[in-house]
DNA sequence: ACGATAGGATGAAACAGTTTCGGGTGTGTT
DNA sequence: AACACACCCGAAACTGTTTCATCCTATCGT
């Protein structure tokens, strides 16, 4: 209902005005615009397409698109957000926030400057400002893959800490004591469960915490390298790793392929998987997984849905489950078992922990 | 210049009547919705939004997008193509065709309607008749890592053969003589142009083509660990594998792995690379590498140049290089020499070839 | 101090595309 | 013959954007 003409009227100004606010144009006034913002925001204007709306969601970035560093996380959630368009016939755009917005509008001007209806947000907890800003400007979103506990902040994620505390248990379990944990040094929630789940296990299991096994690095592959070299380097070295990232993750077992540690039989390995990765090498990585794809579909359909019926209320504080996998990178500590011999053991264990 | 009024004036017919075959609504007469379409592209319409144009272009599959098979191609892709867009303030979307076209519209027609001005395309040989059905129609369009020979299509695309033939002749200059060949079974020109460089580096050496050494399959990791088998089952088996495909050389790697096979003392192997995934296993692979993120960039400058001038008469018939870089997946046939040595040696033989 | 000039803020109008409503026209059915 | 229905299309109404002109204010020069 609400239009820009619409608008102007109720505040007396042109259509031309209102149309130079949503478009960030410099030649207004600084009170005028306020105006005009407030109250396109009261009547929950939406932008159109000459008479129909425009059926546009976006997957935004604070930074730079679909980085790399990501590994197959991106291309997964990616592929989930196009199939979940399709039910209410929506497209996607890709938007880089801080290379596209102006600083001196507000993300709801710059949403709707793009003509899109709605934003999943692929954002990290040190992002946290943008995030609450665009929640309070009520603009329709939802966070991927991190948790907010501001109420009006949409959130999609997958919880890992209880496989994350299966992981270490199951680590445990095969008799491993010192073992390291090799996280992202941003301070994601995500990573923040499995930090939990970690010592949690630990504490659980009467094993002492030890700070020096706890290494933060910047993701990416070669931070992965300077773990195994760190850990194993320890005067009393770990036995086991458990790794919160998937690129640590191929960089600790590339690192300890060239150094000639056979893992499992030297070192035990659990990481984190967004996809398949973990089958792509040898041996098969035990691994946390959480599907990057099935929260894209989920994060499209409830976005959409909840454009598509007008429900500007609508809250999702969803969390979807993590599986733990055993593969053939973890097995007892100092043993020489074969795998199969190696996945019994670990039932077994399990079932008693 | 041309509006939609414009167009329906010179056609004795209404706004409302070209609009509805913009918008492919059924209501409109077989004959009057061509000589609309006839007209819409002898005058060059692009659709705007309000008075101004749209700029927005779209990367387009004709199937399902970014598909996880392609390894790390798309993702890297994506980003060069973001990074391409900021010049001229473009935005990008993200398009189904098989899925979000109907059958009964033109892809002009199609696209107009997804308010896009061109269109990146990522697509395969086999489809042919969707790439040159688009350009005859000559909208805006460039194909990204496919070469084709009608003068219409627009591509960019990575040469690989160069690079193939010297991995071929590298292998060659070590010693290999039964060298197996892994290709993807979709037939598009990289993957000749691969094949080629292949059978005339062995035909150069005087080597005999032995078409039992000769694979191909479906792409996907499961390929490569079929490959390995087959390939180390013949009656006389491979020393060395060239794979031109990433996943398949991963999956090659993984199963040589798992069966105790040393890479690359029992088996070289020399594979393709789309970004940096060479790097991260080891030992590290020696690949053709071809740089997606450079393609992305390419050609979503091109194409946004293009529009922004407004010449639809631009051709971009443009091939970059790929590299070849050895690294430590190929040695002499039944050799034990240290790595450095092994490249000396590579040095020494590609100066003589 | 006065006039001239520049620039900021705004509205009217023109223009862009889409949809709604209703009127023709033809075909089929009773 | 008369009614009903489907198809096709135009007028009008409505959407957002831009251009041009206008009004007002501030600043500058003399």
């Amino acid at each position: 209902m609400p239009s820009v003409r619409a608008i102007a009227k109720q505040l007396n100004l042109s259509p031309a005005t209102v149309s130079r606010v949503l478009n960030n144009h410099p030649d207004v006034d600084e009170s005028t615009r306020e105006r005009v913002l407030v109250r396109i925001n009261e009547v929950g204007y939406v932008p159109r397409f000459g008479r129909r709306l425009t059926n546009v969601i976006a997957l935004a970035y604070p930074d730079e698109p679909v980085r790399n560093e990501y590994g197959s996380f991106e291309p997964a959630l990616l592929s989930g957000i196009m199939r979940g368009l399709g039910e209410h016939h929506f497209d996607l755009k890709l938007l880089s926030i801080r290379r596209d917005k102006s600083p001196d509008e507000s993300y709801t001007q710059f949403f709707m400057r793009k003509g899109i209806r709605g934003v999943v947000l692929r954002c990290f907890r040190h992002d946290r400002s943008m995030i609450t800003s665009i929640a309070a400007e009520r603009f329709p979103s939802i966070v991927i893959a991190e948790r907010f506990d501001e109420p009006e902040v949409n959130f999609l994620r997958a919880d890992s800490y209880p496989s994350s505390r299966r992981a270490v248990e199951h680590l445990i379990g095969l008799g491993h004591r010192r073992i390291g944990l090799a996280m992202h040094n941003v301070p994601d929630s995500d990573h923040a469960d499995r930090r939990r789940g970690y010592t949690d296990a630990l504490a659980a299991a009467g094993v002492a915490i030890d700070a020096s096994l706890m290494m933060e690095l910047p993701s990416g592959f070669s931070a992965g390298e300077q773990v195994l070299d760190a850990m194993l380097g320890l005067p009393e070295p770990v036995t086991a790793i458990f790794a919160t990232n998937p690129m640590t993750t191929l960089g600790i077992m590339r690192r300890a392929q060239e150094r000639g540690i056979m893992v499992p039989r030297d070192l035990s390995l659990v990481g984190v998987d967004d996809s398949d990765v973990r089958l792509h090498v040898w041996p098969r990585l035990t691994a946390v997984t959480q599907d990057a794809s099935a929260l894209g579909l989920e994060a499209a359909q409830w976005l959409t849905g909840m454009i598509a019926r007008g429900d500007r209320d609508a809250v999702c504080r969803r969390t979807i489950a993590t599986t733990f996998e055993v593969n053939g990178t973890t097995c007892p500590v100092a043993g020489r078992v074969g795998r199969g011999a190696v996945v019994r053991v670990v039932e077994e264990q399990e079932v008693g922990a």
